[in-house]
DNA sequence: GCGATCAGAT
DNA sequence: CACATCTGATCGC
């Protein structure tokens, strides 16, 4: 605790830099205006909204960075009390506004932090990220990689956000007499707002807080506070239910709410049903062009391991699409095909993420082996980090399928026998790098630290 | 009374 | 069911 070289995502005592990746609030769980403890460093868009969120934030520690350029801190070891530097640079996360990606090197190895971030196939603006990225690592081998792992399990499977944001505004235009509502966070999903209004040449109402922040990402032209010059509203997350939307209906006028994200996407076993909710269906939208195969020959295709698919209990007016800020599972396989890390590690530990980011992705990273990987995967529980020498040869695909399959299920039944508090209270991300460890940082599923 | 933290709802 | 957020209760100062 009291050890700390940098923190990444974390603000208690201790460390002598701090990073913020992107300023939502699981990220910044600790963090307030009086908050004090050393710099801070984070991105230009990031700084900008900080006084927002934290009014009377003590600015002077606040350190840009510039994305794509290396900057060197100097620092302290505190185990041998001598001077020793850290080499750190920022990569478009591609997540909301201002996210970045952080590759640190130091005396603790090399290692890369994603944060929460999300790179499709085909956006422009991960491939410039990922360009960035390979030039920053260079030849080097990354020792590990903590990754956003929200949606690391096969059974993650959505389409891209231009795919949900067609979906999306197909669902607004086949509903010309209706109002609509759209939830979203304090920030995030600014670009999906923007194409529908392009698309639909209306502007948006978000209440004013939010316009601030468009305001500050120079859009606003798309956006409006009043209420009376537009039927598009985008409303916060948590003011969005179905009793919202039936009484606009009852006292208002005809409206449809849309959640984008919000199902766990889950991809099922036939694949004609795949993924598409009912209220799309029912609503005759154009049906989905799916999240293409890759074709790059992997011809992974996982079924779940239950039948718990999407429930299938949406109502009458509302319609949920998969637009997801996060990667899904074959984004993220490809981007630690990219890497190869030595090392993997999960940020997040939510109910959805029992399973650790080894367990799929080991076979891509360099030095583990499945059989190492499902060994240490019954120890349950992640604070080991799955490393070192491995004996045992892989066994055999379809074998290693079946014991997916069932170790899955596995996870599925103590899952549920769990109490409600212990597993599905989400915890919070964040990883703190201490200098007397070499890159295993350690964080135990409650994301503290462990000795 | 205020901020930090947690439980619960959305 | 996810993520991210808000409200309200409780605790410590």
């Amino acid at each position: 605790m009291d050890r700390g070289l940098i923190s990444v995502d974390r603000w208690e005592k201790g460390s002598q830099a701090y990073f913020l990746t992107h300023l939502h609030a699981d990220h910044t769980k600790g963090l307030s205006s009086t908050w004090s403890h050393a710099p801070l460093y984070c991105s230009s868009f990031t700084a900008d909204l900080i006084p927002l969120k934290f009014p009377h934030f003590d600015l002077s520690l606040l350190h840009v960075f510039h994305i794509g350029t290396w900057q060197t801190l100097n620092l302290i070891s505190r185990s041998s009390g001598a001077p020793t530097s850290v080499e750190f640079i920022a990569i478009d996360a591609c997540h909301c506004p201002g996210s970045v990606m952080l590759l640190f090197r130091g005396e603790f190895g090399f290692m890369l932090y994603t944060g929460d971030f999300r790179w499709e196939k085909g956006c422009k603006r991960a491939a410039k990220a990922k360009e960035m990225l390979l030039g920053a690592i260079k030849d080097d081998n990354v020792d590990v990689v903590y990754l956003d792992n929200t949606y690391c399990n096969p059974i993650y499977d959505f389409p891209s956000r231009q795919v949900a944001a067609k979906q999306i505004i197909d669902i607004i235009t086949s509903h010309p007499e209706h109002d609509v509502i759209i939830g979203i966070n304090t920030l995030g999903k600014e670009d999906l707002l923007v194409q529908i209004s392009e698309a639909l040449k209306i502007k948006i109402w978000v209440w004013p807080e939010r316009m601030w922040t468009m305001d500050l990402l120079g859009i606003s032209d798309h956006f409006t506070i009043k209420t009376t010059i537009t039927r598009v509203r985008a409303v916060p997350q948590y003011s969005f239910s179905v009793e919202t939307l039936e009484e606009l209906n009852k006292i208002k006028c005809p409206t449809i709410g849309i959640m984008p994200s919000g199902l766990p996407w889950v991809k099922k076993s036939p694949p004609k049903t795949k993924c598409i909710s009912r209220a799309v269906l029912t609503a005759n939208c154009k049906k989905a062009e799916w999240s293409e195969d890759d074709g790059d020959g992997d011809g992974e295709e996982y079924e779940p391991a239950g039948d718990i698919g999407p429930p299938e209990k949406l109502h009458k007016y509302i319609f949920t699409v998969p637009y997801s800020d996060h990667s899904n599972f074959a984004e993220i396989r490809d981007f630690i095909k990219l890497i190869r890390p030595t090392n993997l590690k999960g940020i997040v530990s939510s109910s959805s993420c029992y399973i650790e980011p080894m367990y799929y992705l080991s076979l891509l990273c360099q030095g583990n082996r499945p059989s190492e990987v499902l060994n240490s995967k019954l120890k349950r529980k992640a604070s080991a980090t799955v490393s070192g020498s491995n004996k045992k040869p892989p066994g055999s695909y379809i074998a290693e399928l079946a014991r997916r399959r069932c170790l899955t299920m596995k996870a599925r039944l103590s899952r549920i026998r769990m109490s409600k508090h212990s597993i599905l209270r989400k915890v919070h991300r964040g990883a703190t790098i201490q200098d007397n460890e070499r890159a295993d940082l350690k964080t135990d599923s409650d994301g503290n630290q462990v000795p």
